[in-house]
DNA sequence: TATGATAGTCAGTCTTACTGACTATATTGG
DNA sequence: CCAATATAGTCAGTAAGACTGACTATCATA
């Protein structure tokens, strides 16, 4: 078995854990939606940013947005330094549920970390951050 | 940042190498396709099978070896064990294109190793491999 | 042999993604 | 200074890939 497949294997899983957890607290959020929203900085950022970061056209990146919007996670408010722009930032409703899912997340790495040991935990981290760098090399 | 995300970022960076090889090559697969057909036995599978691997529904499976088929890449015949169940095997072609996303795989793999040194790509392979373990205990 | 399980299809829907075309605002070069 | 161009975002339309539910055909078994 490939180790890209593997990384699939172990992604898909927190993923599962990530969304299932949050739909456990009364938050009924998608993967895609998760992705874009993680992206969304303290002070705001903007649609096409978003998109960027996430890998997806804005189009996409809108819909997702409208989605959380719906939900009451995030709005849009006017960008005070550009006319054409508009924030995304998340409310304070949206804030709760982003720390809930780091919250998540931070908790199925540390099992890991622990079924992995702190060795084999760092080598991990140290590998996947390394080809970062040779698959991604903007940031 | 999490290293699940590190582990979608080079994922994905996979899956961009050998979809746009497979272009190249001719073949216009999409992810989902290679997914699927990647889990097709020597001597042909099940969809239930394909599907249950794939994770995804039988009903999923189905549109996605109906689009392999359109191209001729894999056809379906009757199993002489069940009358009710029919094999999905691999035509000539697809076994050609099969092999070559393989090899393509195998490039990158190599790549990676190459970049990351003979150390820390076993520990990387070692520590996903028991990651595997503890998040999808079957096999 | 009647009953339930299994393999697969058909139909319909939803989310996420895309391209293309568009409006509104900013920026910049002549 | 303003015409040309770039940028931010939306709207419309389409497609892939995923789902559920309902169905047929075949198999296994009590």
């Amino acid at each position: 078995m490939d180790v890209a497949t593997l990384m699939l294997i172990a992604y898909r899983a927190m993923d599962e854990r990530v969304i299932s957890a949050m739909r456990e607290a009364g938050y009924d959020i998608t993967v895609a939606q998760a992705r874009l929203a993680q992206r969304i900085a303290e002070d705001g950022s903007r649609l096409v940013d978003l998109a960027e970061q996430a890998q997806v056209t804005k189009q996409t990146a809108s819909m997702l947005v409208a989605a959380l919007e719906r939900q009451g996670l995030v709005e849009r408010v006017p960008d005070p330094t550009d006319g054409r722009a508009r924030l995304i930032r998340f409310t304070a409703a949206g804030q709760d549920a982003a720390d809930r899912a780091r919250e998540v997340v931070m908790g199925v790495e540390q099992e890991w970390n622990d079924h992995l040991g702190p060795h084999l935990a760092s080598a991990l981290r140290e590998a996947l951050t390394s080809l970062r760098e040779l698959v991604d090399p903007y940031q």
